[in-house]
DNA sequence: ATATAAATTTAGGCAAACCTAAAAAATAAT
DNA sequence: ATTATTTTTTAGGTTTGCCTAAATTTATAT
């Protein structure tokens, strides 16, 4: 059954906040991401319900079925070609892509997935780090911890930022991109900001919340 | 302004209904097109008027203003572009292309469609021959006539065919593509039927309706 | 010129996806 | 254990784009 560009988002947006281990989602929580009232939610919950795409009992949040974590991880492999393409064919800027591919993600052809696939060399993660789903929906994991809990004087390597236009910006300001090599010089455990020296070169102060959006490889 | 997919597809639907020199397109001619009712169309009208892009009198059938027109080729443009990369990129063939570019042609970025047309380097024909509008929304018009007006004996270059599945499909069948050399050998003056020399190779019966979709040079 | 047919518009409805305001259920605080 | 707060659902609307059926206008045929 083909899903609306609309049901795709909800599916999507479940997926993202159930996380790994496919936790109950709230309805505040997926009207707060998609921008929309919890009264909307609760109609489209039961329509995504009656479609099997996921469990629904009032009151008390939704997981996603087999069926519906399948279109989830579908939508996202989109999502994370088209923003691959983008990058590497089209020379955007990985702060300029998520909001085209979130119009991307939503073309429907089976046979343009695997061609893009298949263009681009079957890419293993897009242009933030995040991984991308095979044909079946399997996600390779990377072992990968958050910045913000490395230890002082340890070296890591770059490999995942959030996706938000407004910090990738600013790491691309200070010099921080997938890849670049971060030593830990000092961490400041009252406001948890940390000093970096990057690849070598510059040194840079950077707040927790950035340290939060900033994950690794030791 | 932006508009919805579907006023995108009435623009688009009455441009190539106008032809070049913009006539009157009736509101059936566009139900037809677009496989809805004429009490839709009629409606859809309404809005687009308002908003300028068309000049629209009851009963009268309707033209475009010059922005709509200049929306239209833009669409047309995102049409011909993805075409053209599809075949030339994805390894589509000619046949397989149409549908997914009436999705992709309603992505919203107009820098996504500028570096899209300088990773082709700007493509002047799609891959039925079709003229790619430039920024500007310019058409390079190239001199082109009907295979079915071609005087016996004469050779012509196929440089146009119809953006029809099952025509495309039965062209490949039988050896033609843009670019293939046909040489008219016979013309059956009782059902407009011809005999085809195709590349100097293979002679081929065609009849009239498929000779009225392709376009040669001579 | 008048009747018939075809094209177009109007009127009234429907489904999807959103909204606000009110009601109900679940959670937290006294 | 009540009361207050938060979360979620229900009820009733709106907009977009579609529909059918009926009315109106235009075109065609006798
Ligand atoms: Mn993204
Ligand atoms: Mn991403
Ligand atoms: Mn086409
Ligand atoms: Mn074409």
């Amino acid at each position: 059954m083909i899903q609306t560009t609309s049901e795709e988002n909800y599916l999507k947006t479940i997926f993202h906040h159930a996380g790994i281990s496919n936790n109950a989602v709230s309805t505040n929580d997926i009207a707060a991401s998609l921008g929309t009232k919890a009264a909307s939610v609760t109609e489209m919950l039961k329509k995504l319900s009656t479609q099997k795409l996921i469990r629904y009992k009032k009151y008390n949040g939704v997981t996603l079925t087999d069926s519906g974590t399948k279109q989830a991880l579908l939508i996202v492999r989109k999502h994370r070609l088209w923003e691959y393409f983008l990058v590497e064919k089209l020379k955007f800027s990985w702060d300029e892509i998520h909001e085209v591919a979130e119009q991307l993600e939503h073309i429907q052809s089976e046979v343009l997935v695997e061609r893009l696939d298949s263009f681009l060399e079957h890419p293993r993660f897009d242009p933030h780090g995040d991984p991308i789903p095979d044909k079946k929906g399997v996600i390779k994991k990377s072992d990968s911890q958050k910045l913000i809990d490395v230890t002082e004087k340890k070296e890591a390597i770059v490999n995942l930022v959030t996706d938000q236009p407004e910090l990738l910006r600013y790491l691309s300001k200070i010099g921080i991109s997938i890849g670049s090599k971060l030593k830990v010089m000092e961490k400041n455990s009252f406001d948890q900001s940390m000093l970096l020296l990057i690849n070598g070169k510059n040194k840079v102060q950077i707040s927790s919340s950035i340290a939060n959006n900033i994950s690794v490889q030791l």
